[in-house]
Formats: C-alpha cells, sequence, structure tokens
DNA sequence: ACATAAATATGTTATACAACAAGTAGCTTT
DNA sequence: AAAGCTACTTGTTGTATAACATATTTATGT
C-alpha cells in the first residue's frame, strides 16, 4: 500500500496547529508518541478505494488530492488537500472502507495518527470533537455547493471556477498572478468534470481572450474578475 | 419564515430514538423543556437559503426535501429526509447560514431543538459528540458518492437511482410494489438533475419497457432488478 | 359547474459536449 | 541523433439532452 515509511523530528507545535490548540499538554503527548511521518513521492497513492481507514493525516509539505474513480473510467477530483490540512478520517467515523483514493501531486510530507487513538481524545475532550464536527460541516456545505457547480455549469464557468479554487487554495507565485501549483491538463479536466481536450481547448479560448496566459506549464491569471464573472454566469 | 406553530404532547422517548439513546435522564429533561414542536402543510418552508440556523429539527412525521437554488432558475435536491431524520444543523457547527433551503413534501410534524442546547450537551456527552460525527461523515459520504452519480450518470441512470431511492427511503406500499412517496414530476426531475420534460419523457419509456407502471400519479415497480441495472450502467 | 390554473405529456429544434482521430511538441532512453 | 513515449493540441463528427412549443389532462377556486 505504500512506499516510504520514516521517523524524523517535527515541530508539531506549530505544523499540526489546528488540532493542537485545542489539546492539552498530555494529550499532546499521546499524539507525539503515536504520530509517525511518511513521505510520499509525486503520483504515490497515500491510501486507495476499498481500504481500511486506520489513519488520521495530516499534510506537512506539498499536495495531495482525493478523488473517485466514476463510470467509464472516468475519474473526479473531489477535494484538494493543502499543508496543515486533515483528511482520511471521514471514512472511519462513519463506519465506511475508504470510498475515494487520494494521492500526492507532488513530493509530500504526512503525519499519520492512529484513528483510534483520535477517537480516545474526542472522548475525553469536547473541544477536539467540536473541531471535526465543525470540520465536517464545513466540507459537506462545500460538497453540496460543489454538486451544483459540476452539475449545472457550463464548461467555461466550471474551468473558471477550478482556476479561482486553485488560486484560492495554493496560491501565487512571487509574480503575483502565476498559479503556483501545476496540474495536467487530464487533472484540470478531473477537477472540472469534462475531457482532457475540452480542458486544453476551453484554456485556449481563455488565453485568447486575454483572461489567463500560458507559459509552457504554467498557468497566469491575467483578469481574474473576468474569470469570477465567467464562473458565475455558470 | 414559518406558518404554524403548537405545542403538544409527544412521545420523546421513542420519536427522539438515535439521539435519545446516549443522553441521560437529566439531558433528556433539558431537551424536553427547550423543544418545540412544530406542523407544516404540505410545501410548508421550514428554513430559507440565508437564513440563520437557531434550531436542529427532527421529523417526527411527513417528508422533507433539502434543496438549492442554482444557476438559471434549476433547483436541485439534494437530500431527503424521513421520520426521525435529525437535519438543519449543519450550518450552524460549519457557522455560516443555511446554503440550501427546506420544505415539507407532504403535512409534517417536526421537533425543533434550539441548537446551543444542543452544543452544550455537546460539550458534556462525547456520545451525543460521536453521534454528529457519525452523522456528517456519512452525509458526506453520501454527498461526494451524488456528485458522481449526477455528473456522471445518463438520464435513465440518473433516473433510475432516484427511483431505488425512493423506494430505500420511503419503502412501498401494501402491495410490496407501489413508491409510498409522491413526488411530482418536477421534483423528480430536480432530485435527478434533469428538465420535468425529460423526467417524464424518461418515465413513459421505463413504463413501455415494463420497468415501471404508472397508475395515474402512483408509480409501481415493476422490475427492480432491472432498474438497478439501468442505474449501474449510467 | 364553470373558469382558470397547474401538472402532465409529446413532438421538434438547437446546442453543448463527448468521442474519436490525427498530428505536434517536449521528454527520456539507448 | 534516432527512436519512442507521453503530454498536449486541434479538427471533425455524433449524440445526449436542454430549450422551446403546444396539446391534453388534472386540480383548484369561486
Amino acid at each position: 500500500m505504500v512506499k516510504q515509511q520514516r521517523k524524523e523530528e517535527i515541530d508539531f507545535s506549530s505544523s499540526l496547529a489546528e488540532v493542537w490548540r485545542v489539546l492539552n499538554e498530555n494529550e499532546r503527548d499521546i499524539l507525539r508518541k503515536h504520530s509517525t511521518i511518511r513521505t510520499f513521492k509525486r503520483n504515490g497513492l497515500i491510501y486507495y478505494q476499498g481500504d481500511e481507514p486506520k489513519d488520521m493525516m495530516c499534510l506537512l509539505k506539498g499536495k495531495v488530492k482525493i478523488y473517485k474513480d466514476g463510470i467509464g473510467g472516468r475519474t473526479q477530483i473531489i477535494r484538494m488537500i493543502k499543508p496543515i490540512q486533515y483528511f482520511g478520517y471521514r471514512a472511519f467515523f462513519a463506519h465506511e472502507n475508504y470510498l475515494t483514493n487520494a494521492s500526492a501531486f507532488e513530493p509530500s510530507t504526512i503525519c499519520m495518527i492512529p484513528l483510534n487513538i483520535v477517537t480516545d481524545l474526542i472522548y475525553g475532550n469536547p473541544n477536539l470533537a467540536m473541531f471535526f464536527i465543525r470540520q465536517l460541516s464545513t466540507d459537506l456545505g462545500i460538497s453540496d455547493e460543489r454538486t451544483i457547480n459540476l452539475t449545472q455549469k457550463h464548461i467555461r464557468g466550471r474551468l473558471a471556477e477550478s482556476l479561482l479554487f486553485l488560486k484560492d487554495s495554493y496560491g501565487l507565485e512571487a509574480d503575483g498572478a502565476t498559479l503556483s501549483i501545476y496540474l495536467s491538463r487530464e487533472d484540470l479536466a478531473n477537477l472540472s468534470n469534462m475531457t482532457t481536450s475540452n480542458a486544453i481547448r476551453t484554456l485556449t479560448t481563455f488565453a485568447n481572450e486575454h483572461v489567463i496566459a500560458m507559459d509552457g506549464k504554467k498557468i497566469r491569471i491575467i483578469n481574474e474578475e473576468r474569470l469570477k464573472q465567467i464562473s458565475r454566469l455558470g
């Protein structure tokens, strides 16, 4: 299931901040003792549809995509994870096996925390419980919103939305315009529910309309307002 | 925002079973004291997109749909509620206003529990916290699954799936074949992400293929296996 | 009972998008 | 440098489904 595994010193106090904040020193100790760090290379599989969920994961470095294999070989990217974000716990709490796949977009470092340890901590600390309730509630709202966007918007709207999403999630490079994540056209298509051909075609159209610019593999957002408008209109 | 409001005696111990089970007598008392019962008539609005969430709701009797207003006047039914199911709490826990609308399909009786009371109980009872974590996790899985079904399946597959969903959720009448929920063709279309015309057309096709039968407004499932097959193939 | 509105039904047209095909550019490997 | 592979690109065709139009049937109100 996994490639590399290796323990190393990490600064829990900063990197696991969100959860960390609600824990006391004793609880933090428990986490420290049971956590492991794993690194994944580009395109490395983190977990697989059908696997039994055992660990909660916190992405420390890198970028991760959560995706589902759909009908006729099609793939839909459900969610993307950025550093200091937790994932991999939904299936466990729902008493299910994983319904999604997770893989690393880029070389990534992930902290693995056994879910039974997390469960114990939840029973002892209502603030931690509330953290999960809030997180799941937020994600459920996003997922419902996404259903509408993917079913009701047209190709241009869906692609524009994906580009804005990538900007908001992973930010821009020093020039203040270039997306700091590189996705293959195929991944971009899988994120936006369209074929690779149409992702390419629509990107070209956007470039011709001077909404974006493409320097080789990199995408620069030229006219964000227009992009938002395209996303809004559908 | 609301039409009717009226207090009446209800049997909490049976009707609120799921949550009830994890509470002690004192906590149950708190719930009893603060709960109100409201009745809604057919098509009555329960809450509205943008409203501030104040109460968690438990549907005691009737049927409720949760839906979103989408692009260009289109509507998507996100979720349907059956008796003794809780809803209306997601937005509160995510610190958001409602992103969805809820309305009664049929005359419905709903128990309203102030969410700040629920929050207090969660802080005091980890089992209640776990109830919500499990529920939200399950719903998130369903929502992600739904995204795939609505985007990747064809019209026939989506409609077949909706019919099976209605059967599983609300069951059949005494004849063991007739769906015990009545949806307008428009609602059925909004549930399946298609136009009303196409919902009608596809129903007619199914009837011609002897997969279902239509007695006026009622829909009878004749060949469930075939329906499952249609749903699976997309 | 009648009028009017709403829901259901069916046919026709328009179009967004997938599917397919064929080619090019940018790499890695030998 | 040639060969091969993969990702990207562009054009063409086919089709699923929305949009529109118009009956017809069924509710609803006065």
